[in-house]
DNA sequence: ATGGCTGCAGGATGCAGA
């Protein structure tokens, strides 16, 4: 997994092409055949509409997977992503909450909602299929609860979403499937995701069980591809609007694609897309992409 | 700082987010 040469050059396609012709070659023929895969809580599509399609453009990911669409199925502005190229699957939610996933590919399957509780109302979840040449990769979209205040009854409910999430990796993983858990998972993994960790102790993201439960999903053989290419702490995918998080670099590392063994396999790069915090009327949350083989 | 902004619903402010 993530074959690009170690140190800066990891994710840097201009560094790459420094190198020797052989390898140059060797990447330019990889690069090909890649497909690029993304996630991004966009927090909110109408306030986002604009911002969002000026990123496809310019990165113009395979998949894209986005949260806290913040919108119905209904209200969703599908023709301007379809006019982009896009395939436009939702799992909206009036108000708050709502994933959707956009993709070039053909869309093979398409199914929402996290499997064990038909009483969860909430939209954080939908998954498809997808072909490319070394045959189906399964993407999923999703939005892990938050979890907000500890004591509270959310908090259970961030601990049960866990619990129904790594019950439907396993079963996943049983099947040998290439697939890609993409999302917002307010997770903070491990102290070096944060520029200050001594301020999330007692925060939902960063609770001894919340950690607890993630490690148990990485556990079950899953890869965080951004790790997998990036040792090096204080790269993070969230920073707050408040109190200048963004200029402090008051940053956390919570959005994360996990890969199963056979997506990991052809893992190329992953990288944090922050330039896009920069911008007006941005997201509190920037893009997560990673390349596969195809 | 007792979340100091932001988005959304709805039509004023309250809720949710992280």
């Amino acid at each position: 997994m993530c074959r690009a040469p170690v140190g800066k050059a990891r994710g840097n396609p201009t560094a790459l092409r420094r190198r020797s012709d052989g390898l140059e070659v060797e990447n330019i023929k990889r690069r090909g055949i890649t497909v690029k895969i993304a996630t991004w809580n966009i927090n909110g599509i109408r306030a986002r509409v604009d911002g969002v399609l000026a990123w496809l453009r310019d990165c113009s990911p395979d998949v894209a997977c986005l949260q806290e669409i913040k919108s119905d199925d209904g209200p969703f502005p599908r023709q301007v992503f379809e006019d982009l190229g896009y395939n436009v699957e939702t799992h909206g939610q009036k108000g708050f909450n709502g994933v959707a996933i956009l993709s070039k590919l053909p869309v093979d399957e398409v199914s929402r909602g996290l499997p064990g509780d038909g009483s969860d109302a909430q939209a954080r979840f939908i998954e498809a299929v997808f072909s490319v040449d070394s045959g189906a990769i399964r993407v999923v979209s999703l939005y892990l609860p938050n979890g907000n205040p500890v004591n509270s009854d959310k908090y259970p409910y961030k601990l049960g979403w866990m619990e129904r999430l790594e019950t439907y990796a396993k079963q996943r993983l049983a099947a040998e499937e290439a697939f890609v858990l993409a999302g917002d998972y307010n997770v903070i993994p491990e102290p070096e995701d944060a520029r200050h960790p001594e301020n999330w102790t007692r925060d939902a993201l960063f609770q001894p069980e919340t950690r607890r439960r993630y490690r148990r999903l990485i556990n079950l053989g899953l890869t965080d591809a951004f790790r997998a290419c990036t040792a090096e702490p204080g790269h993070y995918s969230f920073w707050d609007y408040q109190a200048g998080a963004w200029q402090r670099n008051n940053g956390i590392r919570i959005d994360h694609l996990l890969l199963s063994p056979l997506a990991a396999d052809r893992l190329q790069s992953a990288m944090i897309d922050k330039q896009t915090r920069g911008w007006d009327k941005p997201s509190d949350h920037v893009p997560v992409i990673i390349e596969l083989d195809a």
